[in-house]
DNA sequence: GTTATATATGAAAATATTGTCATATATTTG
DNA sequence: CAAATATATGACAATATTTTCATATATAAC
């Protein structure tokens, strides 16, 4: 064993959150609801151009794992960027030379 | 289309150097090459209890996108850490409250 | 050159993620 | 209650990632 404590505990689940964050439609979604508070989900699905059932699945991933929250108000359900942490990610990437 | 400069292209990219970091074992060799400079592939694979074809294909895979550099010497080949960036990645996951 | 050691490679199997589709549920309106 | 709209769900297909294994390559020592 190294020198450091490398708990393999933590270290799943900083992978288990960085997966979830790590898909362009998922990482769209986290930009918008940084910019907009609160969106439905038809009207998050035509600024991403992407299909609603599809688009649940993602929403629902994120929501479990506790970085968006949701509400419904009639027939619509809102959700928001709860944990806005994730954005300090992406603007992390951006900083990164890493190639493609 | 939204109201935001969301390019598809930079999303992508974003995602791509998220998914490379996005695993317990690639993880951990970024810790391991955080706080010791340069390492050997046996040396990495003991410490991380991996496999040592196994580490090949994830040192490969880093230093490809970038994250990793590698120079041999002699029999050795020794890993480090090129774009410390990344390690705020980890650092940021931490202040998340994310749930598992 | 032969042997030994360290690392890389490639194919294939195992597993996980993503996308699609049909349909279910929830709510509102008439 | 029936119809319309918004969202969720689940199964399955498509695709991508991870792991394993056998073997290749590189270098050093003899």
């Amino acid at each position: 064993m190294a020198t450091t404590e490398i708990s393999q505990e933590r270290l799943n689940k900083a992978a288990y959150i960085l997966k979830a964050v790590a898909h362009p439609v998922r990482l769209a979604i986290l930009e918008l609801l940084n910019l907009n508070e609160k969106m439905g989900v038809l009207e998050i699905c035509n600024a991403l151009n992407c299909e609603q059932s599809l688009m649940s699945h993602h929403l629902i991933n994120l929501k479990l794992k506790g970085i968006l929250g949701s509400t419904r108000d009639g027939l619509n359900v809102y959700y928001w960027l709860k944990e806005k942490e994730v954005i300090k990610l992406i603007k992390c990437i951006e900083d990164c030379n890493c190639t493609m």
